[in-house]
Formats: structure tokens, sequence, C-alpha cells
RNA sequence: CGGGGCAUAGCGCAGUCCGGUUAGCGCACCUGGUUUGGGACCAGGGGGUCGCAGGUUCGAAUCCUGCUGCCCCGACCA
């Protein structure tokens, strides 16, 4: 039984509160708004990472690093950027225990001191495409924080390239909203509706963004990640030029992508449970653990001697854990190992060894089996296949379960309140009506998803004709 | 920035109203022993600028004033 953490049924939001406790993820920092992450929780973040720099250098991009002041006027450089930006930003204004002659932003992301750099790299067709990556941490001043999901200070990667032509930047553009499909579905194994934002929602200084959305257990949506194509627009505002194979002066066509330590909020809420975490084991540092079991000393030694059997050609195939710790019982350790989200536990005693067994609990389902010691290593490999494709089917059930086509306003404000989730509605396409809606129904408009039909139809809202549905939800 | 709450050992709290021995409890931690298949038990032990700064008083965790920080709920956001 998990003590000390809230059913979700109860308190979601100390639910997710408490589960980042007991599976030590993250603390609060003595700065407010802040966070630690503490290494079980890092550990995730690096696995992410790792899976997310393959897939980056794959695509041909290089990381690079740029510092993290910026000089005031280069954020107001861009108008609608800046306009963005500028009232969540932390300035320094001392330096050595004088004022600065100019203030420094603290980065709430890079484009402006990317783009006043790429202005010296970049002259010629030649120098095109620059793709670059940057693995960075970023201050945004936001009145609420939450654990993972907001907080003040935030680790993320942004990708910044530029282009000679539209068609490339938005190639592009497509091309690394696919790549965090792919990771969140194939590592994460958390589904995401792919799609577009609205003129309200996109990056401050972008043409247009794409997005990936989840759907929480709590059925609220969660931006887990964004692409943006930013079409001219910083080029312009840096003076960043280059020649074409005609020799004319042109300027460069950008984009930016990226995800955050946020993915890490989303990975909890979509999969976890009331006794803890619960990791796809592509994201666990340690899949497996073995506990062994015993009473008397000559048990250990034996059990002992039978695990090292066992595991002896593991080494290289998945990562375990043999927990023979003497101070807690086995008990606390099969708690211990649940709230950290491990999604193979093993447990083997006297009883085991006598009949050639071992005990193999799944973390996602709870489900206890015993099975032969033979074939062990393939039967975890399998396993651990089957919990990841298990995992992100599930969640991809939910999310259908709790996504509905809603042709009539006054019914769509009743299901939001009373069962929430996904809806999927006409809307004119007007600034207006989003707002309308947000104001009536604290809803928003989550994406224009790729895949949606034409489909003729009457705004939800002014009843005005629309041409297709837009996914709708309360987000975080 | 508005509303609410909190600040006492690593964590969770009592004590504060009504000032008065050496500031207490549970968990965790350390030592020894018995234990070990779903959060063990016994015994002993260590650990405190009572958020900070003033004030009142013979005496302040407790009363007064000011400050600071954090959490939750709303307006902004990955």
């Amino acid at each position: 039984m998990a003590k000390g953490i809230t059913k979700r049924s109860v308190d979601y939001s100390r639910w997710y509160t408490d589960v980042i406790a007991a599976a030590q993820l993250a603390d609060h920092a003595p700065v407010k708004g802040c966070m630690v992450i503490r290494p079980t929780g890092y550990a995730i973040w690096e696995k992410m990472q790792a899976a997310l720099d393959k897939l980056f250098k794959d695509t041909g991009h290089e990381n690079a690093y740029f510092p993290i002041f910026i000089p005031e006027h280069f954020m107001k450089k861009e108008a609608e950027h800046v306009e963005g930006f500028a009232p969540e930003c932390a300035v320094v204004t001392h330096g050595g225990g004088k004022k600065l002659e100019e203030p420094l932003f603290i980065r709430p992301t890079s484009e402006t001191i990317i783009w006043s750099m790429y202005k010296d790299w970049i002259q010629s067709y030649r120098d095109l495409p620059l793709l670059i990556n940057q693995w960075a941490n970023v201050v945004r001043w936001e009145m609420r924080t939450r654990l993972f999901l907001r907080t003040t200070e935030f680790l993320w990667q942004e990708g910044h390239t530029a282009h000679a032509t539209y068609e490339e930047a938005e190639a592009e553009t497509r091309q690394m909203l696919e790549v965090y499909r792919i990771f969140a579905e194939d590592h994460m194994a958390v589904p995401v509706l792919t799609g577009v934002k609205t003129e309200r929602e996109k990056f401050a200084g972008a043409l247009h963004t794409y997005c990936i959305e989840a759907m929480m257990q709590d059925t609220k949506a969660l931006q887990a990640g964004t692409s943006h194509n930013l079409g001219q627009n910083f080029a312009k505002a840096f003076d960043v030029t280059f020649q074409n194979e005609a020799g004319e002066l042109e300027s460069v066509w950008a984009t930016s992508w990226g995800v955050s330590t946020r993915l890490i909020g989303a990975l909890i809420m979509t999969h976890s449970d009331d006794n803890g975490l619960v990791l796809p084991p592509k994201l666990a540092t340690i899949p497996v653990v073995l506990i062994p079991i015993w009473k008397s000393d000559e048990e250990k030694q034996a059990v002992l001697r039978r695990v090292e059997n066992l595991t002896r050609d593991w080494k290289g195939k998945f990562n375990f854990k043999i927990d023979d710790r003497d101070n807690v019982r086995p008990g606390w350790k099969f708690n211990e190992w649940e709230k950290k989200g491990i999604p193979i536990r093993l447990e083997i005693g006297p009883r085991d060894l006598e009949a050639n067994e071992i005990v193999l609990v799944r973390r996602d389902t709870s489900q206890k089996v015993r099975v032969s010691q033979d074939n062990l290593t393939d039967r975890i490999i399998t396993m651990l296949d089957t919990i990841q494709a298990d995992m992100y089917d599930r969640a991809v059930a939910f999310r259908k379960e709790n996504t509905h086509k809603v042709d009539d306003y006054e019914e769509f404000k009743q299901r939001l309140d009373s069962e929430g989730g996904f809806y999927l509605i006409h809307w004119n396409g007007e600034t207006s009506s989003e707002e309308k809606l947000q104001n009536e129904t604290k809803a928003t408009i989550r994406c224009i998803p790729f895949d949606a039909p034409q489909e003729a139809g009457k705004c939800l809202i002014t009843g005005e004709p629309s041409k297709r549905r837009v996914v709708v939800a309360r987000a975080y």
C-alpha cells in the first residue's frame, strides 16, 4: 500500500506532488518557483536527453552553446518577440558591484542572441542550412509554478536552424515536430496529437507554431513540445542575409523547436498510479530490480549464489539492480521500488530455489507471476517490450475514451465541467470567438490537428460556417 | 498582484490562546540484539540560532511591531 501518496480520485494535484516526493524526483528549492532535480529525476532527464540527442544528430543537427545573458537591445529587435516575453523575464542590472550600462536579460529563449551570431556565420547559400541545437537552462518569471510542469528555471533543448527558402524551413519545422512525436510515443509511451497552434497560442515572433499535445490522466491537455516556423522575422530583425545562386541578397528563413523538463511532468501524469511513479522501460535507468529473500545465513548464501548465476548474462542486455540490503526487509523494498516506478521486480527466495522458479512482478499492472528460471533473460527482455507497448496502448485507449465530438455549446459546457476531456468542435477561425470560449469555459483550443478531415459545420461558439474541427480542452 | 494557509530536529506535527524547570511527540538516523515471501520488534543513543530583526518583561517558541520565505486557490505561460 502506498502510505503518503494521496489517491488521484481524492486530489489529483496533491497526488502529483506526492508521487514526485515519494520517488524522490525533485524538491522545492530555497528559491521561489525553482526546483532541485534529484538524482532519480535527473536520471530520467538524462535518458530523455540521450534519446533526443541521437534523434537530432540523426537528422543532421549539431550542438552548440550560447550565453545565458542577452543584451536588452537584442530582445527589443523583434517586436512581437519582446512583447511576448518581456513580462516574464529576469533582468540583471548590476555586475561586479556596479550598475551595468545595459541591462542583461536572462534568456527566456535564445532566438535573439543566436541570430545575432548567425549574421556573421551566414553569407552564402552554401552556408545553409545551418542546423544547431543547444541544451540549456532558461528562466521565465512565472506567477504560478508546479514541479516540472512550470518552474521559474527549467532545462530544455532549443533547436535553431537557418534555411535558404520558406519551403526548407517549413520542412524542418515539420520534421522536428515528427521527431518529437516519435520520441513521445516510442520512448515515453505518451500518445500525442500533432497540429497547428492558433494565432493566439503561437510563439511570439513565429509565422506559425506546431505542437504535440498529450492528455493527462485527469483528462487535461499538456503541451509537450513545440516547433516554430519563424519565417524571416528574426533574419530581418538581425539583418541576416545570404547571397543566392543568382547572386541576389535574401533574408534567411528560420525555425526553432524545443522540449523541456516539462516532459517529466507529462510522463508522471500519463502513467503513474496511486502507488507512485510508473516508468516506461525505455526511460528507466534501471528497468529491473531483483530482490533476494532469505532467513538464515545459509539461505542467504544459497540465494545470492543463484542470483549470481541467473544474472550472469544480463550485463549489456539491460540494466538491473540486486537489492541485497540487510537493513530493510523485503516488503519495504517492494514498496520502495514501486514508488520509484521500476518496470520489473523479481523476487527470489528459498522456495523458488527448490522449484527452479522466480516471482516476476510488472509495475504497470501489478501482475505477479511465478515463472521458471529457465530462459529468464529472454522472458525479461520480452516483458520489457510488452510493458512499453501496453503502457502506450492504455494511454491511447484512455485518450480515445475521453475525446468527444460535440456540436452544441451548452452541451459542451456541461460535459466539460462534468467529465472533462478533449472536444472536437467546429470553430470559425476567429481570435474573438477563441477568447470568448476561454473566458466562458476556461478551455482553450489546443491545436488544429493535421489529420482533421475537411468537414463542413457550424462554429460552436458563433454558429458561423467552419471547415473542420479543432481540439479544445482545459490545459496545464 | 488579489484571496487563504504555514514557518518549532532531515520530514510530519504538538506546545502559542492564558509568558515561568532542561522545548516535546511520531517517522527517519546511529549502536546492539532478535528478525526477514508486502512498509518488523525491543533496548539504548545523537540531533534545535523555535524563519529574521526590533520591542515589552525579572523571564519570550508563546505578547507587540516590522520584515522575509514557502505552499495552495485565481489572472500570465513550455
